[in-house]
DNA sequence: AATACGATTGTCT
DNA sequence: GACAATCGTATTC
């Protein structure tokens, strides 16, 4: 069961308003946010979603990467946006904390030709001063992202 | 204890 | 584009 990713979003630690770490909080809700790298911060919102990060810095540094949308492919069905990937994959906050990084959860796919990512800001995030404008969203050119490109956030990286 | 809101999505206009 | 659904967290009293 796998599905190539196509878009992500970063959280970028304490000084990222839009973070669920923004300031330094720390709650048991996104411990595994300052956790090790490699391992999943799943958390659950809306009273009716989950959404999938994997953590990216070491110990203590409380940075994510959310997963926004993978391409279909076995066993994987349509599902663009954080909460529909998680639907997909049935993943829920039994993984979070979990090591991703060797296990089946996802594989490096190095077949993968060149593709062009494109920066937009990130979805969903308000009253976070200039963080919520910054182009942390990321993206390659695909049917299947949560939304589609705008031409005018459109660069290339 | 009570309240307000959210790293969303589906439906309706 | 606007809004309801739905409930765990965080915040406040």
């Amino acid at each position: 069961m796998w599905g190539r990713l196509v878009e992500v979003e970063a959280y970028m630690g304490p000084d990222d308003l839009a973070s669920h770490s923004a300031g330094g909080r720390r709650s048991p809700r996104n411990e595994a946010m300052y956790g090790a790298p490699g391992h999943a911060y799943v958390y659950f919102t809306y009273g009716m979603h989950h959404c999938l990060n994997f953590v990216t810095r070491p110990v203590g540094v409380p940075q994510a990467v959310l997963v926004r949308a993978l391409e279909p492919g076995p066993g994987v069905g349509r599902c663009g946006g954080p909460g529909l990937v998680c639907r997909a994959l049935d993943i829920d906050r039994a993984l979070n904390g979990v090591p991703l990084v060797p296990p089946d959860l996802y594989v490096v796919d190095d077949r993968v030709p060149k593709r062009r990512v494109v920066e937009t800001p990130r979805i969903g995030i308000f009253n976070s001063g200039d963080w919520q404008e910054r182009p942390l969203r990321f993206c390659w050119d695909s049917p299947h992202l949560s939304r589609p490109i705008l031409n005018k956030t459109k660069r290339r990286v």
